[in-house]
DNA sequence: AAAATTACGTTATAATATAACATCAATATT
DNA sequence: AATATTGATGTTATATTATAACGTAATTTT
């Protein structure tokens, strides 16, 4: 069916809704129990509910697990067309998060061949340091 | 004191010997628990004994930690000058990891800049594909 | 030697994540 | 339309990963 393909684009289930509506509300990165608090009153009331959404919400490209953080955050790119080639900054000081959108770097670790010659589908890369409002201080 | 340079690089507590002696040994990444069942007989008895070791093992450049894992690893480049600027390889069939060693790698992502100009003090990248040895099967 | 730092041992508990199973809803297949 | 398949939900229980807190011992610095 033609529509099939607009529609898996889009399509969230209830659930993935309202866990996503949490996230994206959320500017900083959040924890998946912190998803579950906030959203008990949405009717979602276990840990399952939340991991079973975010783990939909990844696949589709639409948050992003920080590894080194266990926590979530909303695609800040929109709908990441690969959502396992993915870069952040992380400050040390306040732990804030930023989703790199940088085509450059994207290009280079795309290509990026280790040294038998193996190219990686995909990457997480987590860069740490500390961001202007800390240094600011 | 003088030898005190030349001790630092080295010497490591008695927990922390027994427990990067267990990671060496395994070639794989390997979890927490794991270990902790890997030296019970070495006297080590509880979590926080080889959480501490693990902490300061990945301070002093021995060993890194998988994020996505959640799993520890014995560093292949003999302690790593820069243990918070590191990259792996790991297949998503064997998990296999492998630490990369590539110093234009390196020097890219040390001299990498976001788009307000920051540049950061280290990194984690982890490359996920299929290694040869699953490729080949 | 005294003080300060680092490491150790232990118990308990916090935080993160999944297994398992029953049910319901949407979508394809016949 | 009935049936089979798939995806999503609700729920309980449990597994896995990690740290808090406290007292003691060893080591290093002053
Ligand atoms: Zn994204
Ligand atoms: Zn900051
Ligand atoms: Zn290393
Ligand atoms: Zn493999």
């Amino acid at each position: 069916m033609v529509n099939a393909m607009i529609k898996n684009q889009i399509s969230l289930s209830k659930n993935q809704k309202i866990v996503l509506d949490y996230i994206q509300k959320i500017k900083k990165p959040v924890k998946a129990y912190s998803i579950l608090s906030g959203v008990k009153k949405s009717g979602i009331n276990a840990p399952p509910q939340v991991y079973r959404a975010l783990d939909k919400l990844i696949e589709k490209g639409k948050i992003h697990k920080i590894e080194s953080q266990n926590s979530f955050i909303a695609c800040n790119i929109g709908d990441c067309a690969t959502p396992h080639a993915v870069a952040f900054s992380i400050c040390n000081q306040c732990e804030i998060v930023t989703e790199i959108n940088d085509q450059k770097l994207f290009k280079y670790l795309s290509d990026f061949k280790d040294k038998s010659g193996v190219n990686f589908k995909g990457y997480n890369l987590e860069f740490f340091g500390v961001c202007d409002s800390c240094k600011a201080i």
